[in-house]
DNA sequence: TAGATTGTTAATCGATTAACAATC
DNA sequence: TAGATTGTTAATCGATTAACAATC
């Protein structure tokens, strides 16, 4: 099993360019015109179709149709995955607005918070009282959940997740959480992007410093 | 100059593991101690240190207000960090009422859109027009910008980030943006991270079943 | 001092890149 | 066929970990 994130990282990048390159009426693509369309060095492209069994035509290239299809499979596109939202909050809203999970075949099914305030049972994507989270996570058979309440939460959130069976969490609040082997977390961290993306724009003011001093 | 995101991924959280000895009223600490706080190994921590010219004492460990300081220095809280953000959608107003940033010294100081609607100019964060953009970039030696628009938006948003000055950029279109070399981008994508948790959790269940079968 | 911990060098590990024989 | 591109092996690169002499 292949355990590199950026591997799979890339995996969903040639995917988009595959895409971009279907709209542009392609029908085959060598290893060198995926790795200029994503940034990476064609053998990089080779290697990381071997490592899934992805074999193209010596001298003739990659399908685009079946390597469309291929990835799609290893990235568990070939069938709708269907998520749940813990949190109606600002995170929540913009998660359940944004437009692009759908053509990705994601869907939000329903979102879940504690504030009676907040429930909307008719709605496209419903709001539904934290209660019932279990029960209708089990009759749905949801594997992935999104964690967007308040920090102070966030644990409790997670432990009723791996309970009612979620295997997957993406995890929005700013702290580490504690799960069993078997719940695999992402976590999405604000302030941490930005202290990183501080840090590098400072160093890089300093580099230019020291590289005019050169040049002086 | 260090360029290992991991690796100042790592001083953040150190930072914040050192808050917590703090606050528990320790005056030192070892490179064990840490390490085992963050989860990584205590040469990764004194590697990562001796990187940043950060030294203990041998035998008596590191002084822990003296290394919060370092720290803090190094990852630019030694000063406000104001940041501007472009488009008062959902995720700008997810950034504007998270409440974490305060303490972290990074202060939202004002918003943009291109919606006339949206304007509030008296707000502790006012929503300004996006004409109004270079100017208070400029004018308040901004150099952190965080773009919240739709994707069609977006490369626009940077080139007028870049125009005005600003070095760094945290994205959360889920495109992939073009920029000149001085402007440092770090991107946030929602999509792509849940097709990378669905991978690993399919990954993980296949992985069961292979096991399962083991065992039977 | 004796013992524990640092700071740094060397070894290991893993991922990326280069090279090239196989082959369509 | 000749030439171009794959698929895979070997080389390189960089980051993490281990080891240990220096030293407080």
């Amino acid at each position: 099993m292949i355990t590199n994130r950026n591997c799979i990282v890339r995996l969903s990048r040639y995917k988009k360019a595959l895409y971009r390159f279907k709209a542009m009426g392609f029908v085959k693509f060598f290893s060198d015109t995926l790795g200029e369309a994503v940034g990476v060095a064609p053998s990089q492209v080779r290697k990381d179709f071997s490592l899934f069994g992805i074999s193209g035509n010596r001298r003739g290239g990659y399908n685009l149709d079946q390597l469309i299809k291929k990835l799609q499979n290893i990235l568990g596109k070939d069938q709708i995955q269907k998520v749940v939202v813990v949190g109606m909050g600002n995170i929540g809203k913009a998660l359940i607005s944004y437009r692009g999970f759908e053509k990705e075949g994601i869907q939000i099914v329903s979102v879940f918070d504690i504030d009676p305030a907040k429930f909307e049972k008719d709605q496209t994507v419903p709001v539904l009282p934290l209660n019932e989270f279990k029960s209708f996570v089990q009759d749905n058979n949801i594997l992935i959940g999104i964690i967007a309440v308040p920090d102070i939460a966030a644990q409790q959130v997670l432990d009723m997740m791996s309970a009612s069976g979620i295997r997957g969490v993406l995890n929005f609040a700013p702290i580490r959480l504690k799960s069993d082997k078997d719940t695999v977390i992402s976590n999405v961290n604000f302030e941490l992007e930005l202290e990183n993306l501080i840090y590098f724009v400072n160093a890089a003011e300093k580099q230019e410093l020291i590289n005019e001093d050169k040049i002086a």
